[in-house]
DNA sequence: TATCCAAGGTAAGTT
DNA sequence: AACTTACCTTGGATA
């Protein structure tokens, strides 16, 4: 395993690892010393976070273990009640582990070690988004009220960029689920039909390949308490395993054309369409419209209320989105209303956990 | 201890 | 196209 840092204060803007993973954007980390899953209300402090990215286009070609912590001036966040600004989100230090597999190693029952150096920084860069100007975002949205708040509570979370097909299967989970089950059904996907990795004597998983759930049967899956998710889950892991649709495939579309695309795999309508453009294929433009997000609207914007998906997305992401300076800059890659989605991880986190 | 209910929706069947 | 309904499972609330 290769190790290294990256100093927060060298990004443009804060960065708070903890908000970042457990806001309910990713379900593909684990807390590494915690006996449950990663939404366990206690904070477990400077706390190591792993995942082992399968085989990902674009990102590494074999089981790839990447482990991050964030150290610096944690312990005032103990007490979520008069959490302020604290000083590792400035000026904090992420350090991390990452390794990857080799292709000619475990040959059958003993998981392998990631004993091959991977550029962690690069892809630690890539999934956590550390690359975005979160600063200027913060400048451009800050006189809305509501997200004022959450951006001051949450200072630091970024975005995530997840890896195309566990972002889609897992969110596909995510219907009608709590956030804590939908990490239990990632960890039992995992568990059950990810590929072993051994790391210092524990073993970890690498997210199942499409092949894997492929070959799964509606049972099996759930026995894993997928409920009626589990066919859906089971026949989109058949229209990727057999190379009939992949959902990176959106990638590059105009967004309303990208988030039809996305609705064709079975169990994947708007909202989960949407969650798959923003948390893994950097549409930043995009509002996953959820429960949460339909009533702040209704709270807040209610003039933004179309009556149907595709109206209230359109309206509200002009709402977000318009009349903001310097976005071509911030998001190069997104363009217009770039800002939108960023709005959307903070409202929902926020009011999800304060309960506002 | 038993019962009820809602949880980051979607697909399929009716008007 | 807009509107209904069924769908698995389970932790937490209520009786």
């Amino acid at each position: 395993m290769e190790s290294g840092r990256i100093d927060v204060s060298s990004l443009d803007g804060p960065f708070d690892l903890q908000s970042t993973l457990e806001s309910g954007q990713t379900y593909l980390w684990e807390r590494a010393d915690g006996d449950d899953y990663v939404d366990s209300a206690a904070y477990g402090g400077d706390a190591w976070y792993e995942t082992v990215l399968p085989p990902t286009p674009e990102l590494t070609d074999r089981p790839t273990v990447v482990r991050a912590r964030q150290r610096g001036g944690v312990d005032e966040r103990r007490s979520s009640a008069d959490r302020t600004q604290s000083d590792h989100v400035d000026d904090g230090t992420i350090e991390w582990e990452a390794g990857a597999v080799p292709a000619d190693a475990g040959a059958a029952d003993a998981p392998a070690a990631p004993t091959e150096p991977v550029d962690g920084e690069a892809i630690l860069t890539h999934l956590l988004r550390l690359d975005d100007d979160l600063a200027a975002i913060y400048d451009a949205l800050d006189d809305l009220s509501l997200l004022s708040r959450a951006f001051d509570r949450y200072r630091g979370m970024r975005l995530i960029r997840d890896p195309p097909f566990p972002c889609l299967i897992s969110f596909i989970c995510s219907a009608q689920m709590r956030v804590s089950r939908i990490f239990g059904m990632q960890h039992a996907l995992r568990e059950h039909y990810g590929t072993p990795v051994d790391l210092d004597g524990r073993t970890l998983y690498a997210y199942p390949t499409p092949e894997a759930l492929a070959a799964r049967t509606e049972d099996e899956l759930r026995e894993l308490s997928l409920g009626y998710r589990a066919p859906y889950v089971q026949r989109t892991a058949e229209m990727v395993a057999d190379g009939e649709a992949r959902p990176e495939d959106a990638r590059g579309l105009p967004y309303e054309e990208a988030r039809d695309a996305a609705t064709q795999f079975v169990g994947v309508g708007d909202k989960v369409a949407d969650c798959v453009l923003l948390f893994s294929l950097g549409y930043l433009q995009a509002i996953p419209l959820d429960t949460w997000i339909q009533t702040a609207i209704g709270d807040y914007f209610p003039d933004c209320d179309g009556g149907n998906y595709a109206e209230t997305s359109r309206a509200i992401r002009e709402r977000l989105g318009a009349d903001l300076p310097e976005r071509e800059e911030v998001f190069g890659e997104s363009g217009a209303d770039a800002y939108a989605g960023y709005a959307q991880t903070y409202v929902f986190h926020h009011l999800r956990t304060d309960g506002d």
